[in-house]
DNA sequence: TATGATATACGAGGAACTTCGTTAAACTAT
DNA sequence: ATAGTTTAACGAAGTTCCTCGTATATCATA
């Protein structure tokens, strides 16, 4: 199968650091990860080859020290998990999601709330 | 402690058929569920007394039959689990969220669309 | 070449999750 | 009362997830 998987909270973590630093090796994603909070190098590692097992990162091993990057873009990651929120618990609407979303926080900026009736417009002309 | 936690996956499963058609017995909920897929009833009685032992369904045990209910409406775990979603995977960023959920959609209907922007506007308003 | 440092691979263990079979209790109807 | 049905309780097994220790390979350098 060639179908990624929806990545676990842990890996989401180490995806998110990946997202800002990659291409990196273990060692660079390590020492991000043990800024907040102990981890051994072999966890982290035994991680980033589980995560390329699964599709989730790719890696380029031809030096010693492997080269990992993830997969999907965050973007990417962002558009699947909230598909599959938005499956799971919103009965497959999106303006439900979206609702609930603005109706529950108080503190939008006025540019934030710009962009999103900027967006609106757009949405709307088609 | 007294904190509720985020449901797994098929413990949210359970709490979408609760929400429609509780407060019921373990029979009913148990019918609803093999409406897609099999499953043995012992196992929809083990899911909910796990449920309860994790405060996600409270019971009432006068009857022979136990009647369950969700701790949290729909529209709390929704919160909740938005709110999640937002810290693991969008920095913190409603406005980054809805963004991306009103990009990736292609058909949110008009009427779905003044609702979302009628509720800009009363966020806006504050 | 030998020593130390750094890397990968691998497997084992514990925790959480899910499934189900077995047992016992409570109720129903003959 | 007894037999059959329905229910709850419980524990065990299989799975995934996460963590880490140990073994092994690669590289630099004294």
């Amino acid at each position: 199968m060639n179908n990624i998987p929806k990545p676990t909270k842990t890996e989401l973590a180490i995806l998110n650091i990946m997202w800002t630093i990659s291409p990196a090796t273990v060692r660079q994603i390590h020492e991000e990860i043990i800024k907040n909070g102990k981890t051994s190098y072999t966890t982290t590692l035994k991680m980033l080859q589980v995560m390329h097992q699964k599709g989730l990162v790719s890696r380029n091993s031809e030096q010693k020290a492997h080269i990992y990057q993830p997969t999907l873009t965050k973007k990417e990651t962002q558009k699947q998990m909230l598909e599959d929120l938005k499956n799971r618990l919103f009965g497959g609407s999106i303006s439900s999601l979206v609702l609930q979303a603005l109706g529950t926080n108080d503190k939008t900026n006025q540019s934030e709330l710009d962009e999103i009736k900027a967006l609106l417009e757009k949405v709307e002309d088609k």
